[in-house]
RNA sequence: GCUCGUGUGGUGUAGUUCGGUCCAUCAUGCCGCCCUUUCGAGGCGGCGACCCGGGUUCAAAUCCCGGCACGAGCACCA
């Protein structure tokens, strides 16, 4: 029995389903979060379910959002579903939930406030005992908790930890930590708040509130999992069920943190978050890619808890298979050398040049032959006694001339990309090459081309032409072979 | 160190739950041929793997035991 794509999701029920996609938005997104997004996309299609998008944005300080990106983020997750989330939240919106359940668990005696530095708590979870503070009275912890809340006390001064037996094994659930003080200010709600949960807590409550049925995250949550089960029984809730997926590595990219990146893009290395060099989505986007191969692509990978890498060229040949048939083909001849055409058979005569081999794109184009248009340009490299000028004729290259010598193929000789002179204008392909940016000046056809178009420039690659000016060169990105 | 997870061809992946139909699937890659007026696409063929060692069994990628390797968590990040 061969399985065609994802597994099966347990315990779920067509219609009922609820899924979330929870991205820190201090930054847009990557390659790597559109993982997330097509697998839950794929479960919530095939479940007629539903996507909750959430930004988890508790972090003023390691992590601070970045205002800009909540719009990113939502424009980057329509661009490869193809529709909106059918839920957007922020968790600093839902401050006070979050902070209503901490005392909550306060005042049940299942959260305690600690007072431990971190340095202190690490030693005494090393060596398997307690904080001091766990066992102090409910009104204690009550005082402390509202001088935390209130901004009385400072950062660093006290966290709000989840009880849990000592006895664990696994020392990363014991006691574990759901809020810490933080005085920085918010960019979305300004300094209202003066605590903020960790992920752990703030995430366990919202898919409770949320009704969440089934989370997929990195194995690297797993602990997460553990201990959001902990909290779970604490209040007497069932949690979600759970997959995991294993990391991913992309060969030919270096290892890119969000944060890392914004860092370079604010001292100039990038020219933005859309630089041709990022794995951002929003470089994907600019390059041409097609949303769809990248659903194609992580469905093909599937779901498994095996750390991999992966070849840029696996999901390009992806995207090849999606846009071959429908992407023009386009003549650009990079380091020009200028021959004058002789021998014509007439005077004056129009080429028709087919947008696509197959006939698959509609159209041609004209490209006029003439006495007194008998310029063309081929690629220096091309620069060899015979060849065939593709769709034209077998030429003879003698100095600066290029003697016709059939228009019918004669022989096996190697066929070129060429342009006539009048039909053409300056054009600049850049493309990324790991840290550099490298960039191939030459000629393009002058008609026929657009802004904003994905072409196939033949015997070069996939490019998209991103702008035509009225002067100056055209600008093309480099997308893939 | 403690805890958790993963190990199928170059890279991914199916099969592992309920051992036989698996001399192991599919994709990508590489090689060759065909087709094609692109070094693209397409077609055909080929290459190449069950981490190791024991055990159970008529039979093990699949079950058991023991190694080994890799990764992750043990953050007042997400």
């Amino acid at each position: 029995m061969r399985r065609e794509g994802l597994p099966e999701l347990k315990n779920a029920e067509k219609g009922k389903v609820v899924l979330r996609f929870a991205p820190n938005p201090n930054g847009p997104l990557t390659i790597g979060h559109s993982r997330g997004i097509v697998i839950n996309a794929k479960f919530a299609e095939e479940y007629e379910g539903k996507i909750i998008l959430r930004f988890d944005d508790t972090d003023t300080k390691v992590k601070p959002p970045l205002l800009e990106a909540y719009k990113w983020i939502e424009e980057d997750y329509e661009w490869i579903t193809g529709k909106k989330p059918d839920v957007v939240i922020r968790a600093s919106d839902r401050m006070p939930i979050y902070l209503k359940y901490a005392e909550q668990m306060i005042s049940e005696g299942f959260g305690f406030v600690c007072r431990c530095s971190s340095e202190e708590f690490k030693k005494l979870r090393e060596s398997g005992e307690g904080s001091p503070y766990r066992e102090r009275s409910i009104q204690e912890n009550l005082d402390d908790w509202n001088k935390m809340i209130s901004g009385e006390m400072d950062e660093g001064g006290a966290v709000v930890r989840v009880k849990t037996s000592l006895d664990i094994p696994n020392p990363a659930l014991r006691d574990w930590p759901a809020l810490r003080i933080q005085h920085k200010v918010h960019p979305c709600v300004g300094d209202k708040y003066k605590v903020w949960p960790l992920l752990d807590f703030q995430s366990a409550i919202e898919d409770h509130k949320q009704g969440v049925t089934h989370i997929i995250r990195g194995k690297d949550l797993m602990d997460s999992t553990r201990k959001q089960k902990l909290l779970y029984e604490h209040f007497g809730w069932k949690y979600p069920e759970t997959l995991y997926w294993g990391r991913v590595k992309l060969f030919g990219f270096g290892s890119f943190s969000t944060s890392g990146m914004r860092n370079s893009i604010s001292l100039d290395e990038y020219s933005g978050w859309d630089d041709i060099r990022l794995p951002t989505i929003r470089s994907f986007r600019r390059r041409g890619f097609n949303p769809n191969s990248l659903n194609d692509f992580w469905t093909d990978l599937g779901l498994t808890q095996k750390d991999i890498s992966i070849s840029m060229q696996t999901i390009e040949s992806f995207n090849i298979k999606k846009i071959d048939s429908t992407t023009p083909r386009r003549s650009f001849v990079r380091n020009p050398v200028e021959l004058e055409l002789n021998n014509l058979e007439n005077d004056s005569m129009i080429l028709k040049i087919a947008n696509h081999p197959e006939g698959s794109v509609e159209g041609h184009r004209e490209w006029e032959i003439s006495n007194q248009n008998r310029i063309i340009c081929i690629e220096r490299i091309d620069l060899k006694p015979n060849i065939r000028l593709k769709d034209f004729a077998s030429i003879v290259i003698k100095d600066d001339k290029a003697i016709i010598e059939s228009t019918k193929m004669i022989d096996k000789r190697p066929i070129v990309h060429w342009l006539t002179k009048n039909n053409s204008r300056e054009a600049i392909l850049y493309a990324p090459d790991k840290e550099e940016i490298i960039i191939y000046k030459g000629l393009i056809e002058k008609d026929d081309i657009l802004e904003d178009t994905v072409y196939q420039l033949e015997r070069v690659g996939f490019v998209k032409i991103e702008k035509i000016p009225n002067d100056g060169p055209v600008e093309m990105v480099w997308l893939h072979n």
